[in-house]
DNA sequence: CCATGATTGGAGCGATGCTCCATAAACCAA
DNA sequence: TTGGTTTATGGAGCATCGCTCCAATCATGG
C-alpha cells in the first residue's frame, strides 16, 4: 500500500501514473455509464491501461473502492449549502442527495449496502452531519438531537432508495411505466390488497421529488411538534 | 418451468422431491446461517443432493430465488396482526419487520437491493398494503393516504437497514462497538464534524429498537398534525 | 408397452475478484 | 557514478461463481 515507508518527499515519482485518486475517478465514470456490473478490476485494467496488481496495490479490495466512489459523490452532492434558514438547509442536504442519486444511479444501492455492512461509516458520517447541523440549529433541545436527526435521515436513505431509478427513463417511460403499476393495482385481490387498490389513482399522478419534499416536511411538522417549544 | 403444461393432476410424481418451496426453504437456511454469500448454488445442490440444472428448471436466477426468500420472509413477519388501535397496528407492523430483520440479517440488504430495483415488486407491495391499512383507519383523508403512507414505510426501511447488523454479537460487543464509534467521533475535526462530535454521548447510550420506536412515533406526530383535524 | 413430455444431475463455459511474482522505475547511501 | 532498497507496475493464473446444455431418468396416457 502506499505511503507506508517514508514519505520522502512527496515526489511525483514519474509522475504517478496510477493514483487512488484516479481509480477511484475512473470507476464513477464506469458506474455512471453503464452501472455497478461494468464496474469490474477487468474494465479498470482496460481504461487505465494497467494490470490488475497495480490496482490493487492502491485500493484493497472492490468493496472498498465502491465505498470511495460512493463517498466522492456524495461529498461533492452535499457540498457546504448557502447560509439559510435551518429548515430550507435541510430540505437542500435532501434533495442534494436525492439528486445525487438521480444522477448516479448505482449510488442507491450502494448507500443502502454502506449503511448496512459499516453502519457509521464516513459516508453515514457525512449525511448525518449534514443533516443533523441545520436540526441542531433549528431549536431541538440538545437531547433530542441524535433521535432527530436520526429520523430524518433514515426517511431519506429510505425515500432515495425507492425513487433512484426514475433516472434511466424519459417522462413518456415514467408515465407508461406508472400507469402499469396503477393499473397492476386494480387487478389484485380486493381482500389481500384493499389499501393498494384504493390508492392506485394517486400513486398514477404522484411525481417523486414532489412526494419526497413531502415526507421531509412531514417529519420536519413532527419535529417541531414534539421538540420545538412554542410552535 | 414447471406448469407449463397440462397440470394433469396434481399428482405428485416421484413424491415431487424437488419443489419451488422447498428450494426458497433451503435458501432461506442458507442465508440465515451463513449469510448473502453463502446462497450459491453449489451450496442449494449439496444440501439438496441434486444438480444445478435441477433448480434451475424451478428457479430462473439466483436474483429470483433472493427475492422469494425475502418475500417469504416478509410474508411471515406481517402476518395479520391482532385487531388494534391504528397507531398501534403501524407500530406492530413496524416492529416486525425490525425484528424480522434483525432475525435475518441478510433481508436488510436483499429489501433495499428489491426496493431499487424494483420498487413495486411484490414485497414492497406487502410492506405498503400492511401500513396503508392502519393509515387509512387513522382518520387520514383519502387523498393524503398514498403520501402519508409512503412516508412511514421509507422512514421504516432506512432505519430497519442501518439497524439490521446488531444481531451477530452480543449485548457485550455492541456495548463495545458503540463505545468504539463515540470515541472516534470526539476525534474527528472539530470544523468538519462538530455535530457528530456533539452527539457522541446520546449515541453511545442509544438503545437501537428504542430509537426506532421513538421515530416512528416522530413520523405518526407529523401525520396527526399535519392530516388529522381536531387532533 | 412404448412414446411423449416432465424432471433430474452434472459437465463445462465464460466471467469474476484476487494473489503472486517477475520486473521496472525511483530513491538513497557510499 | 554505482549498487542496493523501496516503491510501483503489468499480467499470468487460481478458485469460485452463475448459468447453460444435454444425456439420462421417471411418470403418464394413448
Amino acid at each position: 500500500m502506499p505511503g507506508m515507508a517514508v514519505r520522502t518527499h512527496q515526489s511525483q515519482r514519474r509522475r504517478q501514473v496510477l493514483t487512488r485518486e484516479r481509480i477511484v475517478e475512473t470507476a464513477v465514470e464506469l458506474l455512471d455509464a453503464s452501472g455497478k456490473d461494468a464496474l469490474t478490476v477487468r474494465a479498470l485494467t482496460g481504461r487505465l491501461a494497467t494490470g490488475s496488481g497495480a490496482i490493487y496495490w492502491h485500493i484493497g479490495n472492490m468493496d472498498e473502492l465502491l465505498e470511495a466512489a460512493a463517498d466522492a459523490v456524495v461529498a461533492t452532492a452535499l457540498a457546504r449549502p448557502a447560509e439559510v434558514a435551518p429548515q430550507d438547509e435541510i430540505r437542500a442536504v435532501a434533495l442534494g442527495l436525492f439528486d445525487a442519486v438521480a444522477e448516479h444511479p448505482w449510488l442507491a444501492a450502494q448507500l443502502a449496502a454502506q449503511l448496512i455492512r459499516n453502519p457509521w461509516g464516513p459516508v453515514t458520517l457525512r449525511i448525518f452531519e449534514s443533516v443533523g447541523r441545520p436540526v441542531s440549529a433549528l431549536g431541538v433541545p440538545r437531547d433530542d438531537w441524535f433521535t432527530t436527526t436520526s429520523t430524518l435521515v433514515h426517511y431519506v436513505l429510505g425515500a432515495t432508495a425507492q425513487t433512484s431509478q426514475r433516472a434511466d427513463g424519459f417522462e413518456v417511460d415514467r408515465a407508461e411505466f406508472l400507469a402499469t403499476a396503477s393499473r397492476a393495482w386494480r387487478d389484485l385481490d380486493p381482500d389481500d390488497y384493499p389499501f393498494m387498490r384504493a390508492i392506485a389513482d394517486q400513486m398514477r399522478e404522484h411525481d417523486d421529488r414532489e412526494q419526497f419534499l413531502t415526507g421531509v416536511n412531514l417529519v420536519l411538522t413532527g419535529i417541531a411538534a414534539l421538540h420545538i417549544k412554542g410552535d
